[in-house]
DNA sequence: GTAGAAGTTAGAGTGCGCTCTAAGTCAAAC
DNA sequence: GTTTGACTTAGAGCGCACTCTAACTTCTAC
């Protein structure tokens, strides 16, 4: 008995998703991943669903999504569709969230570009001064 | 002697950025701000500098920066306008690193509204289910 | 001049999200 | 059948950015 259950082992979850065996055993015992399906020597086989469902978890990570809310979520998923609603307003939330985030660093980004204008002025100055310091070395 | 040296004591910088007197201690520390004027007393003042370069820091913090870079930053700062052109280069790399987040949580932002859009599709169907079902109650 | 708020220091503690260790089991190639 | 390497577990450790503690001093208001 060797290669049963079809699906995919660790290091092909890791090739898949970029996140490492160590942090893949991590979100299941944090209870972001239900628990996976294990072939007959008790290693971890990962379903399609699976990698969907963990590249749906990265999207709320990157977008800033705590741990705990994760789980959460995960948790409201594995009641079904009865949990629909509080689903739906938790996302909606989290966009909003997201929204704002994305404003404020549209803003951060304005101001960095006119601090860099004035960095690029004083550059000019500076070298105009060398210029003048050194006609006739 | 007491309210010699003018300037803002921890508290009013607090009320002033929303940095804790925990935190800004801690920024002196870490380097981030140079060490701070005192009055007779030991105690800090801060200068409206002071106040314009925190609030460049927060900028810095709240669009992603480490404290390790801040304060290769705030080194070369202090060295005056020899190190224009190397404060430039970070500041536009820094800025190149933020289009691409900004870009990025953007596409997350996109994604996210069609899933809520598909949780709004399913959430419809629910409803008039329940209305079938619930006709002549 | 005295109470209470606000400041000082060095250093310890916290919360988050991993990340690694140790000791062992299992699988595939030779 | 043995080596090599991926896998398993429980639990310890880490890096970051604070955040707080304890013991003490100073300032402000009365």
């Amino acid at each position: 008995m060797a290669e049963d259950e079809a699906g995919l082992t660790v290091a092909q979850m890791t090739a898949a998703t970029g996140v490492s065996g160590h942090t893949l055993r991590y979100y299941e015992r944090a209870e972001l991943i239900r628990p996976v399906a294990r072939n007959s020597g008790n290693q971890r086989r990962y379903s399609s669903a699976d990698v969907e469902w963990l590249k749906f978890l990265l999207r709320l990570r990157e977008t800033g999504m705590p741990i705990a809310q994760m789980r959460e979520y995960a948790q409201l998923r594995e009641r079904g569709s009865v949990t629909t609603e509080p689903r739906l307003r938790l996302l909606e939330a989290h966009q909003a969230g997201l929204r704002r985030q994305i404003a404020r660093l549209r803003a951060h980004e304005k101001a960095l570009a006119g601090k860099i204008a004035t960095y690029l002025d004083d550059l000019a100055a500076l070298q105009s001064q060398q210029e003048k310091g050194s006609e006739d070395d």
